[in-house]
Order: C-alpha cells, then structure tokens, then sequence
RNA sequence: CGGGCUGUAGCUCAGCUUGGUAGAGCGCUGCGUUCGGGACGCAGAGGUCGCAAGUUCAAAUCUUGUCAGCCCGACCA
C-alpha cells in the first residue's frame, strides 16, 4: 500500500534533462512524468502515468494520490482518509443506512474493546482470526527512565482486550442478555464502526490494517427467517452497487474454503475490476445456531421450550471505495458516479481581472442557485463553484482527476453567447458549448446518463471478460501468467486437487452464482460430476 | 517468520567507492509576463544527512551498534 520508491522517483520524473543520456530500457518503458518521454510523444497525454495498460496497480495507486482520496499515514498500513474520499464514504454510508432502516434495521454501537476470552468461544472463529488480532494489554503509561515511555507493568490487563476485527462475539453476548422470549425477536442491529484486522500487506482501500465499515447482526427465531435476512441483506448490497455506485456484481454463495469463520453460509456480491481481477465487495453470512451456541443466545418458544436462536452478520467496508475506483476510473484520473460524487457539478469561473471576476462571479453564483434546486435521484443537486486563485488549467484537471462528473466552465465569452461550457467527465474530449438556457432543464438527465453509461461500460467489460471453461487445460490457458484472465464459469467439486491447482495458478473460486442454471457437467479438476458452476478469477 | 534493500529539504532522490563550504527535480513564497487543455522568467524560504558510539585535524561519506521503513515470499474483507 505505499507507493513504490521506484514509481514515485524515477518513473514519474525526467531524470535525464538530455534525452540522448536516457538509458534506452527508461524511454521505452515510459519513465517520465505525463508521457514527456521524448520517444513517445505521439501517445495522448493522460493525467495519470503510468496508465492503466502500463502497470495497473501503481496506476491505481496514483489515482487514489492524484484524486486527493487518501494517502499513507504514519502508522504502518493504516490511512488516512482525505476529505474529498471521506466524502465518498459518506454518500456511500448514506445510502445504504437508508436502505438499512428501509429493511427494519437500527443502528447502535458496541465496543472497540472485546475480551480475548469472547473470541475463544467459537472454535473457527479463533481459527480465522486470532492471528491478525492487535492486542492490548496495559491501561496505563509510565516514564521509562531514559525520556520515553513505557507501559506500566503495575497497569498489566487481567485478561488482554483485542481490538475489534469484527463483533459477532461482543454483539452475540449482549443478545443473549436481549433475548428471553419469542417476542424479543427478530432484533435487527446494525453497527457503523472501524475494525483492525493486521493485515501483512496493505493496499489503500482495498486491505489497510484498520479500516470503516458497517456490520449487521440479527437474531430470529427460526432458521428460515435468518436465511431470509441473509440474502435480503445480500440482495441491498447488490442493489446497492449496481444503481448507486453503478458497479455491476454477482451474487452467489462462498465455497466452504471462502467462508466466514464459523458461519454454516457466506454470500457474497463479486465484482470485477478493469484489470479483471475479482473483487469481493460485500459479504452476508447465515450464521446458524454457531454463535447462538457459543454465546448462549436462547429463547422461550410460543410452546415454552427454551431454544438457540439464529443468527446472520452482514458487512461492507472502506473497500467498496477501492471498487469504485478500479471499475470506473481511466488514464485520467477517478471517474465518480454521479449519486456517489460529493460533488456532481462544478462551475469554474473563467476571468481575467477583477472588472471580469465580478460579472462572472455573479453569473456563476446564480447559475449554482438554479442547478442546486433541481433534483436528481430525489437529491438537490450538489453543485460548487471552484473560485481558488490557480491557474484554469491546473485547477480544470484537479477536477478531472478527482472524478467529477460534470464541469462546467463559464466566462466572459459564454456569457456573452448566453452559453455554458460543459464537460462531461465520462466522454473522451474537451466539452460542448450549451445554451445557458438549456443547462439547468437537462442537468438531471445529464447526470442520470452519466450514471448508466458508467455501469454499461462495466458491464460490458465484465461481459467480454467472462467465459465458460469446461477443460482443465483452457483453464490453465485463462489463467497463465501473460493472459489477460477474467472470470470463468466451470464445473467444480471442492477438493484438496482444485485446491492445488488453483494456489499454482494463483486464482480462487469466487463463489457460486445464485443465477447460474443446474445442468450436469463435469468437474474440471477432477471429473466428479457437478451439477453447478462456480465463478473462477484472480481476485484481490 | 525467511530472503533482498533503503534511511540526506515538504515529496522523490543524487552525493558515499577515493573523508575537506549540503545538492537536484517537483512542491512552496514573492514579483513580472501569461491565462478558455496541465505556462514561463526572475528572486527567495526550507536540512542536527534516522539515532548512538568509535576512527580522524576533519565524517552525509569509514567502522560498530541500534531503530525505523520498503520490496519479494507464507496468510487475508
């Protein structure tokens, strides 16, 4: 997750200020910060180096740096979140809290802290997490002697506290003290919060060592009601992605080796990002009777008897942020959506002196006022007006590469040709000159095909990126080093051989899609018939 | 936890082999010319060379120790 020495020197700068000193391995491998490489001046200049096709995850990393999303902080694999992602987050949070509570759910907050003996209670549990725990032991600081600080051996914790990675066992405790009777259910919680899971590698966004999301808990009587509630939730996630983030996905069902710990099912909606690799955006799990057991979640029945409830959790996170930038981002910077864009249209006033700036400037604040009041996907329109003293250029590309969706540009000349300069951020080119007096009628309708047309260009890649693989040698062929990969439907029985085979092909089996038909088939790694196919990629 | 590497300006790095006034690009500040697709010129500000000890007349440079970080592997939302 921190950026590369290498890409943030010499890649991104002209090392050589006379050209016939390069070293021919840099011209072509395009070392020079916005292609000013001599040799390849010809290519278009884009706002991002490398570009995409050059080398995907450090252009990744240098959209995130370029759209002022977040950058490395000084705690090892933690971020910090910059104001213009953070408000990403925020409409992302917005929306789906709206769904939550639409679904019956209610937020609350459980601790940060949870005994290390909770954990203990769920054999997998243990299992899938105890090794990424951050642990604490001390409440108490004392000088060292030598000017620092040192916990206090007097302050040493009875039992050690772990930082959350997640709260199945903390909420699952506090139920059991909610739930007596049949009455008390279902209870439908949900938690906004951030977790630590100490994560060797990080990546902004996609895997940092501490990061935000929102997990669900529920309790319900019966089995079906909790199987219910896992795949609705699955089903808000889905919805989600694709109408809000415009980010198309696949629901399926996790194989046994993929699932939650101590879950009995884990769903899933799986995306695939632009260098085809998949990306598990959102997880709901059927939890069973595990954690009621473990935690002694009961209630008395209508008949009297005393029973285990069910339970499911549900969660995304921070990640869905690393989603929406490889899904719709391009050699130019981040490419927002406009119901998730913090800011849908921005209005660059265009003026010379302060004579100009005054008339522009009431142009523009009068023109923000009539957009502001118009409605799209039942919102006022979230407009601003960039009047920072920069350059038209400079400040034009920030908002490039920050993912606006619409910038509009208004000066003197518009004005005077009673139009507005429009530049919409998903079409290729330099924007169209529109009447003054059509802008603000066809703005809602612009942003809607902004949105759509962000999701059709998903999906289409997803689609020519998919494939039907029925042989264990086409599927190594899809999945060697040099071939672009995507994602493969094909006939499988989980096994200790596929295991194998797919740790050496460094590829996972995503999930098996609800949608996907039952026919008979073969299981390509072993021949074991099969009457489902799973969904195989490379996946972060 | 194994293998490789790096700590010098806000950022990215050069300088170290062969010890002798602390460097570049970007960024930042000011002034001027520019300005509707990423401007240019001039002038500035900015550093206990990770930390500690040692060798030396003299250490960013050599030696030892120490701390921190990065990359590659085994694990993961």
């Amino acid at each position: 997750m921190r950026f590369s020495p290498v890409a943030e020197s010499t890649r991104m700068r002209p090392l050589w200020k006379n050209p016939k000193k390069m070293p021919c391995n840099a011209l072509r491998r395009g070392y020079f910060w916005n292609n000013r490489n001599p040799l390849l001046m010809s290519k278009p200049k884009t706002a991002i180096s490398p570009t995409r096709a050059e080398n995907y995850p450090e252009w990744y990393q240098q959209v995130v740096k370029a759209a002022d999303l977040a950058e490395n902080s000084d705690v090892r694999g933690c971020m910090v979140i910059k104001p213009w992602g953070y408000a990403i987050w925020e409409n992302i949070q917005r929306h789906l809290d709206a769904m939550f509570k639409a679904t019956g759910h209610e937020n609350a907050y459980f601790p940060l802290f949870i005994p290390m003996s909770f954990l203990e209670k769920e054999a997998e549990h243990v299992e899938g997490f105890a090794k990424e725990c951050a642990v604490v032991t001390h409440h108490r600081l004392e000088p060292d002697g030598q000017g620092g600080l040192q916990p206090a051996p007097s302050a040493k914790l009875e039992e050690p506290l772990i930082v959350r990675p997640t709260s199945e066992t903390i909420i699952g405790a506090t139920f059991a003290r909610w739930v007596q009777s049949y009455r008390d259910l279902p209870i439908l919680i949900n938690q906004w919060a951030n977790v630590v899971r100490w994560e060797l590698r990080t990546r902004m966004f996609l895997r940092t060592t501490e990061f935000l999301w929102q997990e669900g808990h529920t309790v319900h009587a019966t089995e079906e009601e909790a199987r219910a509630e896992t795949k609705q939730m699955l089903d808000v996630y889905a919805d989600f992605a694709e109408s809000v983030m415009a980010m198309p996905v696949i629901k399926g069902e996790k194989t046994a080796g993929e699932r939650f710990p101590g879950a009995v099912a884990t769903y899933s909606i799986e995306a695939l990002m632009q260098d085809r690799k998949a990306l598990q955006a959102g997880t709901s799990h059927f939890l069973g009777q595990n954690f009621a057991k473990a935690q002694e979640i009961k209630f008395q029945n209508v008949e009297g008897e005393l029973q285990y409830a069910w339970t499911t959790s549900w969660g995304v996170s921070t990640r869905l942020v690393g989603g929406l930038i490889m899904t719709h981002s391009d050699d130019d910077g981040l490419r927002l959506p406009p119901r998730l864009a913090p800011a849908q249209i921005v209005i660059l006033p265009v003026h010379r002196n302060d004579e100009e700036r005054a008339i522009v400037m009431q142009h523009c604040e009068t023109l923000k006022l009539e957009l502001a009041a118009q409605q799209y996907a039942h919102e006022p329109i979230r407009v601003r007006i960039d009047d920072r003293d920069l350059r038209g250029g400079d400040k034009r590309w920030q908002w490039i590469k920050r993912g606006v969706p619409l910038i509009l540009e208004l000066g003197p000349r518009d004005i005077a040709d009673e139009k507005v300069f429009v530049k919409r951020r998903d079409i290729e080119g330099k924007g169209d000159a529109v009447p003054r007096s059509e802008i603000v009628s066809t703005v809602a309708n612009r942003l809607a095909e902004i949105q759509q047309a962000l999701f059709d260009r998903a999906k289409a890649l997803r689609t020519e990126a998919t494939i039907e693989i029925d042989t264990l040698d086409k599927f190594e062929e899809f999945f060697t080093e040099d071939s672009p990969g995507g994602l493969a439907y094909c006939h499988f029985v989980d096994s200790p051989t596929m295991e194998a085979k797919l740790k050496e092909l460094k590829c996972t089996v995503r999930c098996v899609p609800f949608d996907g038909p039952i026919e008979s088939g073969k299981c390509i790694f072993t021949g074991e018939p099969s009457d489902r196919r799973g969904i195989f990629a490379r996946a972060y």
